[in-house]
DNA sequence: ATCCTGACCCAAG
DNA sequence: GCTTGGGCCAGGA
């Protein structure tokens, strides 16, 4: 391995890391039967403006996370075919109504501790 | 360095 | 309800 790529991954590595992880925990605190949009999972973990990242992440890892109750902003669920089904179905499953194609933002939003993050 | 792309977002028309 | 154009950030070609 060259030295500039060690050196690239040592820079950058963990301060992505540690997005990702706050990401996570934003992800893992929505609560059953609500959603949050990228936006505000980014946000509320620290890092406003890095909805896009909050969904590079969910699509490289997903695993053991809540994934199905982060949307995109007004309740749209951004996936396609297949797997925006799925994700429908799941949240149908906790409870989320829909209106149309977006979930009833008025009556599931998932509201941030903020203090916890 | 440039260009493109992405489970995005938002204001306009 | 659209569609468009702009903005945002990082990674890959």
């Amino acid at each position: 391995m060259m030295r500039h790529e060690v050196e690239r991954r040592l820079r950058r590595a963990p301060k992505s890391e540690q997005r990702d992880t706050a990401f996570q925990k934003a992800i893992r605190s929505i609560a059953k039967g609500k959603v949050a949009t990228y936006g505000q999972v980014a946000a509320a973990a620290g890092y406003p403006l890095y909805h896009r990242h909050v969904a590079q992440l969910l699509r490289r890892t997903h695993e053991g996370l809540p994934w199905q109750r982060v949307v995109g902003a007004g309740g749209e669920i951004k996936l396609k075919r297949e797997a925006g089904m799925e994700q429908r179905m799941r949240l149908e499953m906790e409870g989320v109504r829909f209106r149309g194609k977006r979930v009833d933002m008025a009556e599931h939003q998932h509201r941030f501790k903020t203090w916890e993050f």
